[in-house]
DNA sequence: AACAGACCCTGAGGGC
DNA sequence: TGCCCTCAGGGTCTGT
């Protein structure tokens, strides 16, 4: 599943190839990809210059002037840069035409992706408002953290996964995380201090910047978009091993909140006693 | 308010 | 070979 230093390559990648053209038409074959009127989101994206592409934790933004598109990939969705000829193959949704005789191709294997579009001035003030800074935000202060979790009586991996305390970390990145912090998965959140919060943070700014670096993690349920495959997974610790690469002990694999979820017994022991 | 569970989807993989 | 069943999971919505 693409999480935030998925997208970011995403975002890059598509910056570089396809800000500054124009989109000219739109194909929506399966409209429940879009959350907006049919029309409406026509009107709003033809005839439209794309003037950067960039993101904010998992969303990706299209920038067209006055309107932003607004794109999730939620689970899987990719995006694919093809010429005008070229055959529309089985799971390609949204087909953008661009004024350049490229297309741009919205392909989802599972149709969870939704986009839809935004005020362009309302996007961080209104749009995804709701969402937590992103963890390598300077802004981001461990006692913030602390305070928004402190209550929290469910386990740390859930609050985690939850976009509105810190903006982008998914199911993988969560439990790498954890991991390098040293904290059980399902240590219940009101139970961490502040120095948990801080250790949370810098591990997670280190393996956010080293995936990112990396383009990304490519595995089953995430593998290339724009013919870029990303390579962190080749340095995770945790996520889908079988061996503790710190101390040899066998990794776990538990549901914590309903997500599969790796863990090693040995180094990331549940704490349930307040420090 | 906070949490639990259903829902949206399809392909992969296991059992028979 | 092929059918049926289960599982994967981010975010949103509804119910408790």
């Amino acid at each position: 599943m693409p999480e935030i230093a998925e997208v970011r390559t995403v975002a890059k990648t598509l910056n570089e190839r396809i800000s500054h053209s124009k989109i000219k038409d739109i194909d929506i074959l399966y409209p429940n990809i879009i959350e907006d009127d049919i029309d409406y989101f026509k009107k709003c994206l033809i005839g439209k210059e794309i003037k950067k592409v960039s993101n904010y934790g998992k969303y990706l933004l299209f920038d067209l002037g006055d309107k932003t598109l607004i794109s999730h990939l939620r689970m899987e969705g990719k995006y694919f840069i093809k010429g005008e000829d070229e055959e529309v193959v089985k799971h390609e949704h949204i087909i953008f035409h661009l004024d350049d005789g490229r297309t741009l191709r919205y392909h989802d294997t599972r149709k969870f992706g939704r986009m839809h579009i935004a005020n362009t001035d309302e996007v961080m003030s209104k749009e995804l408002s709701f969402l937590g800074l992103e963890i390598d935000d300077p802004n981001l202060k461990a006692k913030d953290v602390y305070e928004r979790i402190h209550k929290r009586r469910k386990p740390i991996k859930s609050v985690l996964l939850d976009q509105t305390i810190i903006n982008g970390l998914g199911n993988i990145y969560v439990d790498e995380v954890l991991f390098a912090s040293k904290i059980h998965p399902e240590t219940l959140a009101s139970v961490l201090t502040l120095k948990d919060c801080e250790n949370i943070i810098r591990e997670g700014s280190i393996i956010i910047g080293k995936a990112t670096e990396a383009g990304g993690t490519t595995i089953r349920s995430y593998t290339s978009s724009l013919g870029v495959y990303g390579s962190y997974q080749n340095y995770l610790k945790v996520h889908t091993k079988e061996v503790c690469p710190e101390c040899g002990s066998k990794i776990l694999k538990i549901r914590v909140g309903g997500r599969g979820t790796y863990l090693c017994p040995k180094c990331q022991k549940r704490q349930t006693i307040l420090k």
